[in-house]
DNA sequence: ACTCTTAATTAGAACAATTCTAATGTGTTG
DNA sequence: CAACACATTAGAATTGTTCTAATTAAGAGT
């Protein structure tokens, strides 16, 4: 009956990026990576982590999540001028908005297509393209 | 020679808006309103005001920049989770932006085609769907 | 295990964008 | 030209985020 077990495959992606698996990173990697894809801000997750009985600073959150964010385990998601989101599906994808609830939803990248973009301006090239769509109202259920 | 003129259209506008056309409403209506389609944030707007000798608070450019979105006048642009963005061009349209020095071009709504969106959760309806293409390096020119 | 080095964590201060408050000023209407 | 409602303002407050400088912990070498 081993219990760190369900440490071991955030141990081995931490290791992987050339993180040190501390505490905390182990910690808030759990949190983030079990269990299925999620939006989350940074007060969210230090929250999160309280309520876990986990102790990180919310310093150490925001570190965390731009550490994970530059080795691609994170990607940010803007879609709300007052707070940053970050999400733990970095495949190919967009997002619905509920504006209401500040709550995101994943589109598969591969079910939209977008065509009669114009070319990138001289001297640019494409970085991503975001398309969000914003919900009004509340989704039931 | 009349030089109240330029003022007249802004005028207009804030009428039909239902906004009293007081000093401040009018000196940024005219900044934002007259020349072409514009992407500014508050901090640039009062500055620019300033230099034109606009004597105007950036508590008052916030209300006024809110009090234009609200009328339909401006809309926000949500690109940076660091500032907010405001548009002066309020048809359908995309956008360019351009990472590294945070400039924002349009793209007119009728060239882009976005096929294969998922429908709108049960309660929920569209509000907008945004495309953002964000871009690397600097545009030449 | 102990030590050394370097990286990570932290509390709290600092910061930047934005909003709020409450006092003063101005536009409009009768 | 009141009187009232609305607008403007300075400055304080709030929020999300970053920075600083001190402490702690991880990994490597012994
Ligand atoms: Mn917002
Ligand atoms: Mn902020
Ligand atoms: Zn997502
Ligand atoms: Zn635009």
């Amino acid at each position: 009956m081993k219990e760190d077990r369900p440490f071991a495959p955030t141990m081995a992606r931490l290791r992987e990026a050339g993180l040190r698996p501390t505490r905390q990173r182990l910690a808030l990697g759990r949190l983030l990576f079990d269990g299925g894809d999620r939006h989350v801000t940074a007060e969210a997750l230090h929250e999160e982590a309280q309520r876990a009985g986990v102790s990180v600073s919310l310093a150490t959150v925001y570190n965390t999540l731009h550490q994970f964010t530059a080795a691609s385990l994170l990607r940010e998601v803007v879609v709300d001028s007052a707070r940053t989101y970050f999400d733990t599906n970095v495949s190919d994808h967009h997002h619905f908005f509920v504006e209401k609830s500040g709550h995101l939803m994943d589109i598969d990248g591969e079910k939209i297509a977008i065509t009669g973009l114009p070319e990138a301006p001289e001297g640019t090239s494409f970085a991503r393209v975001d398309v969000i769509v914003r919900l009004q109202g509340e989704p039931r259920g």
